[in-house]
DNA sequence: AAGATCGCCTGCAGGC
DNA sequence: TGCCTGCAGGCGATCT
């Protein structure tokens, strides 16, 4: 499941495949793929057709492309099975490619989602936190990599909220780029169980919690940057590169690598949340 | 109005 | 063998 590190390498990959070059054609093989184009399959057509892709940024788990026209971008989202493939040939094309952006001269955009949460768009471009972005986007926080961040502020943010920590952490509109596997990885190494209310932890360790996030999804990118092929833009999220380091997600049963205790999984909100019982032991009720 | 829940979507593993 | 259920989870929509 692509959070900020496997978009990251996902966005620096496409920077080094496509940019700079010109769109010559566009086929859209899933309508779904494109439903967030507001104009439909035509519009979004006519607003790539011919235009140049300049760069590629991100904040969160979110891509755009800076095009010729000022005041637009293209947005990809990979959802959770998307990858962007570069392909030289239209043969040989992936099953599940969605969407196809011929460049010239570059290889071709592939656009491959299984599971179609993820798509593509084109947008106006505004202003927010700090940066210009695509407007279908301007509810997204900065990510703890952005110069913007202020973690500080953020932890008071998820002070104020009485939900549990995790899901103030999941908040894409609080902090952008923290998804399950991330999540769980950052409350363990802050040793918190995810359910405690965020109202209830101090200050001091929210802040240690965002600093073991950004830590944390900052040894995956490096683990990662690495580890792709140079004409496959990858994204694995179960399988992948980053996989090997983690140490509560997934490990339901084994021992926790910090203490020996018993790692668990418990449902929270229709998924999974894997914590310590000793390292992060659940609080019983105040007074 | 913040916070909880639902629906989207496909493939695969496991149980019977 | 084949059917069924659950699971994976990002995110916007829709409820309370």
């Amino acid at each position: 499941m692509p959070e900020l590190p496997e978009v990251e390498v996902v966005r620096a990959g496409m920077q080094r495949h496509f940019a700079g070059a010109r769109i010559t054609d566009i086929d859209i093989r899933a309508l779904r793929s494109v439903r967030r184009h507001l104009d439909g399959p035509q519009g979004f057509s006519a607003a790539l057709a011919d235009q140049r892709v300049v760069s590629f940024e991100r904040r969160g788990k979110f891509i755009w492309a800076l095009l010729d026209d000022p005041n637009t971008a293209l947005v990809v989202h990979l959802g959770m099975s998307g990858q962007v493939l570069a392909q030289r040939s239209l043969q040989n094309l992936p099953v599940h490619a969605r969407v196809i952006l011929s460049l010239k001269p570059a290889p071709h955009m592939v656009f491959s989602d299984q599971r179609m949460f993820g798509g593509m768009h084109v947008d106006a471009l505004i202003e927010s936190a700090g940066r210009l972005v695509p407007q279908s986007m301007a509810h997204i926080a900065a990510d703890p990599f952005e110069p913007v961040f202020d973690v500080v502020a953020v932890a008071a943010r998820m002070r104020r909220s009485n939900s549990a920590v995790k899901s103030v952490l999941l908040n894409q509109q609080v902090v952008s780029g923290i998804g399950n596997i991330y999540a769980d990885e950052a409350l363990w190494r802050a040793k918190l169980d995810w359910a405690r209310p965020a109202s209830n932890v101090s200050l001091a360790k929210l802040q240690e919690l965002l600093d073991a996030a950004k830590q944390v999804m900052g040894e995956a990118l490096a683990a990662g940057g690495t580890s792709f092929d140079s004409m496959y833009v990858n994204v694995n999220g179960s399988g992948g590169y980053f996989s090997r380091s983690l140490n509560a997600y997934g490990r339901e049963g084994e021992p926790c690598p910090r203490c020996g205790g018993a790692i668990i999984r418990e449902k929270f909100e229709n998924r999974s949340a894997f914590r310590c019982t000793r390292c992060q032991r659940r609080q019983t009720a105040p007074l």
